[in-house]
DNA sequence: TGAATATAATAAGCAAGCTTACGATTATTC
DNA sequence: GAATAATCGTAAGCTTGCTTATTATATTCA
């Protein structure tokens, strides 16, 4: 019971629209200094400023949306420098990347394994992007790989469709 | 039995390295030709020639790889002339795009119905991409979108790995 | 035949994604 | 404290993906 009440609140599939989005961003962070002290990375301003630009909202947001959102807070931040941080990011498990959209997405989940396959939940009305954790579906999709004696590495599960709350919103 | 033996080779996973890659190719122009005359659309020259093009392997190609293709055998068309091609045989289930590649495939499954999603399994050796019919794990992947109250409607599922040939090269 | 529609060619351009090159700055390490 | 490595800033540029606009060519059909 403990087990299944810490599992869902820490995954929550979708961010609820009255979610605690300050605590939930501030989370992230503190996250992501504790990870980055555990692996001995440094999670220098730059780093922490292209994360945190990502967690202003549970939107994927492509680089140069990164580099307009960095710009207001300070001066605008040439291309590679955001390139840069990025590839940390998501080398740490922090940040995901969004095929289907060429954009970059704050990992909200922070409990699953950097490497692990992830799927994605994406609004097609407002946008905004949840997790699912691969367990429920991987195994499946794993195995109709492999019947055809493909050796599967890294999967991409982009789902589109209507969050719960754009539904009743309609 | 007769139905086995009909599904599998209509629904090859995987592009064998040994197979008979005139006749799969043909056969696909056959298939365009028939289901753009059972929708009454026209089958133009430029729509054939980029299909043709794709088809020439079973990797997946930009939108600039096939006007490379193209220029072979014509003047050099416009991004345009492509992308209008692109976007008719993509509406006609002919061409399915890789959204983790920003590329575009022929389909080689001709028997998948147009709105049905599809995994692809792409070879990062050797570059090929097999189709798996999305039957086997869409259920479970849907019933895990839902199951946080969302309405899947388009599944993108991209498989990265090795495929049985290559694994047997390495 | 002539109007309406669909398709294609021509020309130009934009935006996004990403990279290369190189010098400056900061940490680490010996 | 000098050498090394990691990180960052600056500047420039490349490629790809895709679009807009306009004119021309077929097709369809009344
Ligand atoms: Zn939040
Ligand atoms: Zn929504
Ligand atoms: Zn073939
Ligand atoms: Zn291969």
């Amino acid at each position: 019971m403990l087990e299944y009440r810490r599992m869902t609140l820490a995954k929550p599939a979708f961010p609820a629209p009255d979610h605690d989005h300050g605590r939930c961003t501030a989370d992230a962070l503190a996250h992501a200094e504790e990870v980055c002290e555990q692996r001995a990375q440094k999670f220098t301003p730059i780093r922490r400023q292209v994360l945190a630009a990502l967690l202003s909202s549970h939107r994927p947001l492509g680089a140069y949306e990164v580099i307009d959102e960095l710009a207001k807070s300070m001066p605008r931040p040439a291309p590679i420098t955001v390139y840069r941080a990025l590839d940390f990011l998501m080398a740490n498990g922090l940040v995901h990347r969004i095929e289907s959209r060429n954009a970059y997405l704050a990992c909200a989940a922070h409990d699953h394994d950097a490497t692990s396959a992830v799927a994605f939940l994406i609004c097609e009305r407002c946008g905004l992007v949840g997790e699912i954790p691969s367990a429920s579906f991987a195994k499946d999709l794993n195995a109709a790989a492999r019947s055809s004696g493909f050796a599967p590495k890294l999967s991409v599960v982009e789902i589109t469709g209507v969050c719960a709350h754009c539904q009743k919103a309609a």
